[in-house]
DNA sequence: TTAAATTTGTACGTATGTATC
DNA sequence: CGATACATACGTACAAATTTA
């Protein structure tokens, strides 16, 4: 016999609509009506209510009272504060692990990189997105502070989101480039303060692509001109 | 006639049961029933749920599915890594200010700084971890990252729920000391890299002055052993 | 095995605030 | 401005699932 899914309805839930946000399948600024998704899930409306109420704390959703709840739209200063954040965060991870880094912790980045490389040669956007973010992960993971490995999933739930309608936007044409050789072979070497330098340059870069994107989707749809 | 409290009946027993928990009220370890709960605010299973469900989230309860809720128990490992990640947290938004001082930076926190030697003054334990909190809260309100700012908000609320428990172990007694003379000096003044020593000399102390208390604790309830 | 305690889930109704026509 | 539609917010009552003693 299975082991009868030992999660609670919440629990289930809140899986099944966090991945479908961060995938893009529930795109940013759609509108979530806790009764439509009830009917969806078969479900009553008590554990969905509950289930909604995490991905709102988690920033995933956003609501207001009595009136709705939609998909979380970033804007340019999120994800300007998500990177720079970021930048502090890695570095401190990468500061704590450094002398603990052993034979396991260099196999596993590795073979993170060259699953990224895979799908990046593939050309899956859906798939490079997952394990560029793995990628970074790791660092995380290996640290051993697991207050800091919270705070990285909370910001890495909304940069997935924000890149899943990234890729969406721009569809799957063009060819992929990696850009993860020099933060890998720092991660792997001998000298903290390039591996440093490295990730500001890494985060400065991850902003910069972006916001060109963003710049072109506010100015695409300026206020939505109040049409419904 | 008073705007009527524009708030929902989840975000009302959200603040009242998180100022219950932060001040020590409901003890660390305390077994927290939704239906007493309930009772208590005369409220239904619905919107109380979805308040526990929100302090579960922020790390304030923990859950076990089916068996129960109760206040948040902070270890030693707990504490070490909120005040190695405030460290760095604290140091970014004080190079994220530095330039951006000016008159209102300075007075208000001279103003919060002596709000906080009044407390310790006048021997009132309580409001002395709130104002030392508060002290600490203004180069995260004045450094304009919100998300930083969240990520702050999220280990006070942690924090003071240790040290509301602290206190109440201790008690009142002895003479409450300020130790911010250095803090607050270097943050009015033009030494960027001696407030960074600053603040990684207090997170230490800070860390090394609790250690004490937890190992005790700690040390006198070594297992519960398995009484009810 | 049973029983108790607690959470978890369902169903349905009403109230309230918001937005829009 | 009023009326109305809509979604959330809240309440009650009951049943089921899970863990622990």
């Amino acid at each position: 016999m299975r082991p009868v899914v030992r999660q609670t309805l919440r629990e289930q839930i809140v899986d099944e609509l966090r991945m479908a946000i961060m995938s893009g399948e529930l795109a940013p600024g759609s509108p979530v009506i806790e009764s439509e998704l009830a009917l969806r899930f078969g479900v009553s409306r008590g554990p969905l209510r509950e289930a909604l109420r995490v991905l709102i704390d988690e920033g995933l959703l956003v609501t207001k009272a009595y009136t709705g709840t939609k998909v979380s739209e970033l804007s340019l200063k999120d994800v300007n504060e998500i990177f720079s954040l970021r930048a502090e965060l890695e570095i401190f991870a990468f500061r704590l692990v450094w002398n603990k880094r052993d034979e396991a912790y260099r196999r596993e980045l590795t073979a993170r990189h060259e699953t990224l490389l895979a799908s990046v040669a593939a050309g899956d956007g859906e798939a490079s997105i997952l394990h560029e973010l793995r990628l970074h992960s790791h660092v995380y993971e290996s640290c051993g502070h697991e207050l800091l490995l919270n705070v990285w999933q909370g910001l890495r739930g909304k940069l997935q989101l924000y890149w899943a309608a990234h890729h969406r936007a721009h569809g799957r044409r063009g060819p992929l480039r990696d850009g993860h050789e020099a933060y890998v072979s720092h991660a792997l070497g001998d000298d903290l303060d390039a591996m440093i330098a490295e990730v500001r340059t890494h985060m400065l870069n991850g902003f910069e692509k972006t916001r060109g994107f963003l710049a072109e989707r506010d100015r695409q749809e300026p206020e939505i001109a109040r049409a419904g």
